[in-house]
DNA sequence: TAGATTGTTAATCGATTAACAATC
DNA sequence: TAGATTGTTAATCGATTAACAATC
């Protein structure tokens, strides 16, 4: 089992997770060994940035002939710290919620999905991928007697703040915000911010001016 | 109209979008006038940053006293490139698509979605905002009509690679995946991967590493 | 062996932070 | 004026790229 030689910088652990995806995806097609020009031509950027990311690792491969897929993408698994899973609940299962319950391979990464909440007496009591919606004002209860600690946002822009506060006081550590709506939490509480519109502009931009 | 005095390099840019939203909620809340260190605050970064960032756009706040927040804001449009509409379509409109198309506000910040495309004949013929879905086949002839530059793809994983290169091949500059299958494009075409998983996954992870 | 590709160090590049004079 | 906050340059820091010896 891989570990970390130090704790690694954003840019290198995105990219990590995205080798993996690339990994993953050769290894179904029956690949076994992958160099680092592969990976770079796959997620376009260097070979010599591949093999700086993986030196990070307390991975190596065989020089002359690559990295074994299985076993670098267990190294990766690792330092992205897929070995502990992480209990995760999603609050609002309008369409953007449930699209994720329902389709986000969760278990596969590292992760739980163990509750899921909503207002809607339509949704509340029908299940998502066996798990049970239960209602808003269960929320703390639920919380605080299971181990989850990251919570999906996707409740109304309206209805943010306020579910947000609950979530942190109900001891969540870390919170996905898919609303509109800037969010202001305690401190120990981290957010993240996921604006499709500014997604979507971006990638707008970069096409303009032609960086691909 | 606020003119760039060079290309943006990509964390100004993304930082940029965020100070918008934040100000687009000062706005709202009345308030005309905002400080470096407010929007450092509010997005957790520093005050010189921000100005940096500030520094970047041909916009001038007042020493001494701040930045005109409406002022701002629109030289921050205009240096995403909202001055000039791009064009979108979203094809696959399971959840995920329909709720993007249903939710994310593109015209507030220079979009336009055009055209939603999907393969279910319970789907297709139905609207959403009052474009109408049309069937996967009619694609390359909408595309070619259109001014459709960027296309977000929500369609099943196994449908994924065959889409796009049809929306390559239709003229389409950008897509932004949505799908867990990695892509392979023509020169010219910029892809974006959106993995929920990975978004999930980092959090996870700063969590874990006590990072805010 | 010869060719290929890694592991790792050093050099370069770019982004962030600090500092402070200018100015409202 | 005094206090606040900007604009901008310079210093620092970190990430990327280049290079090449080691090795399969």
């Amino acid at each position: 089992m891989a570990r970390l030689k130090e704790s690694l910088a954003g840019p290198t652990l995105r990219r990590l997770g995205e080798y993996l995806m690339i990994l993953e995806q050769r290894i179904e097609e029956g690949k076994e060994i992958v160099s680092s020009s592969e990976l770079a031509e796959a997620y376009s950027n260097t070979p010599s940035q591949v093999r700086q990311d993986i030196f990070r690792l307390r991975y190596t491969g065989r020089a002359g002939q690559g990295y074994k897929a299985v076993e670098l993408a267990e190294s990766i698994r690792s330092a992205l710290g897929m070995d502990d899973v992480t209990h995760l609940a999603i609050v609002g299962c309008g369409k953007f919620g449930s699209a994720l319950a329902e389709h986000v391979p969760f278990e596969r990464y590292g992760m739980r999905l163990d509750a899921l909440f909503d207002v809607d007496p339509k949704v509340v009591g029908s299940s998502i991928r066996g798990i049970e919606v239960l209602h808003d004002s269960m929320l703390e209860d639920e919380l605080s007697r299971s181990q989850i600690s990251i919570a999906g946002l996707c409740v109304p822009a309206s209805a943010a703040q306020d579910v947000a506060s609950r979530l942190a006081y109900s001891g969540v550590k870390g919170i996905l915000n898919f609303t509109k709506r800037r969010l202001k939490l305690p401190q120990g509480v981290a957010v993240r911010h996921m604006q499709m519109a500014c997604v979507f502009m971006q990638l707008a931009l970069d096409v303009k001016a032609g960086r691909l």
